[in-house]
DNA sequence: CAAACTCTGTACGCTAACGCACATAAGCCT
DNA sequence: AGGCTTATGTGCGTTAGCGTACAGAGTTTG
């Protein structure tokens, strides 16, 4: 993944050339996105597309019980509601918004047009839905194969590589509901994390010291799911 | 999902208006596909897409260490090759047989002619593509919450509708490698099943007696998938 | 027919994660 | 300051699934 050299600015959009982007611009609208915040709840129609600059968003499959998994994770290299280009309109997921920060939103039907437009917009926002496709897969997998410590730290790299710094906002009960364990369990595995000197966390507030630390001990999903949106998502890829 | 009357044709193809069918035709290939045979190995660029007929396709996602999860199921509903259209020509998952049987191939630029043509073809495979998404989605969330028992039947339930009759061939171990969990684990929810009457099975052939009652054991995570992919695909909403 | 192999059944100890119950501590509000 | 809420730590007993080992029954092969 390119990282832009200030994240004022979508990955995505970062990929287009210079007039596909100017025609896009003016509709683009700066938001603010609040902790919490949902983007689009289980099977409503969304009334526009999120590019986030500096928040993250979650992806969230929600079952009748209220218990609840991420199954994806957004941020500038992204976009939300590909539901609505790929022709559902609708998705039995939800989005909320995981970290705060700005977005660019552009209304739903503009997309559309964009889209059909068959233009280097469309095998950008195809070729980013593959990534998706990817991480969704290799999410599963790790669901069932590895253990929370191991999803812990696949989780905070994904989320810290989505971010300008090395610091996220996110209690332990928040991350639990993510990845679908319990609280006390977060607890444990954000400990020995703690203890090894990998990152230091106070209500709600988690720093990241050690990376390359994280890194050694993030199973392999980590590392399927960036090669694949730094293969799909580049400038040689792309254009 | 609309059953087609026999299983001798494909229900994506089936949705498309006469004239893009017939276009297509000359060029789809009738093959047999074998049990266990491999129609995309990880990383590798795919030739053909196959619509399956009476045979089915899984989906799985292999780690290093060999261990695989089944992530999605491709039957006569679907296509086996969406990232050749989505522009990624590759992905890091596998596509192997589940169940042998016929399929129609395609070669892979024909395809993507079909495609850019940004005619039906492309909202048809688009809205699939959206359909396996959710499948992905869901699989993820059940491998988390949801224990064998469940799972089985869910696996059960999908596969048996992408078949003409009741008769799975597929042996535990199989079973096993597709949910991702142990042999034994398997043996022990399907001996349940069996005594509960509503499957029996006799080395690697199973046969399942009632399906209402596998329906009604199974977790919510079926009927998700299966009223997602009846949403996006049928006549009224495809054309 | 006998041997080899494949598929299924069963048992047993082990571990990760669960559900629950509380304790502690830090920040917030009046 | 004192009380409330929120975030984290900890300690149970319980359970689902794992790894391993092995037995028996069915099928294929020589």
């Amino acid at each position: 993944m390119p990282v832009p050299c200030d994240f004022q600015q979508n990955a995505l959009l970062g990929l287009l050339p210079e007039e596909e982007l100017s025609r896009l611009l003016p509709n683009l609208e700066k938001v603010t996105l609040t902790l919490g915040q949902s983007l689009c709840e289980s099977g409503q129609q969304m009334k526009h597309v999120y590019f986030p600059l500096d928040s993250i968003v979650s992806l969230l499959c929600v079952m009748e019980n209220g218990a609840s998994t991420e199954i994806a994770v957004v941020g500038y290299e992204g976009v939300v509601g590909v539901s609505l280009f790929m022709g559902g309109e609708t998705t039995p997921s939800r989005a909320i918004v995981q970290s705060a920060g700005q977005a660019l939103r552009l209304k739903g039907h503009l997309l559309k047009n964009e889209f059909y437009r068959a233009g280097p917009m469309q095998r950008l926002l195809l070729r980013y839905t593959q990534a998706l496709l990817t991480h969704m897969a290799q999410t599963a997998v790790c669901n069932r194969h590895h253990n929370v410590d191991q999803q812990l730290c696949r989780w905070l790299l994904l989320s810290i590589d989505r971010l300008p710094g090395n610091e996220l906002i996110m209690t332990q009960e928040l991350i639990a509901n993510m990845l679908g364990v319990r609280r006390e369990g977060v607890t444990e595995s954000a400990g020995k994390l703690q203890r090894a000197g990998l990152i230091s966390y106070h209500r709600g507030r988690i720093n990241v010291l050690d990376r390359p630390g994280l890194e050694a001990r993030v199973c392999e999903c980590y590392g399927v799911v960036k090669e694949e949106y730094d293969r799909l998502l580049n400038h040689n890829s792309v254009m």
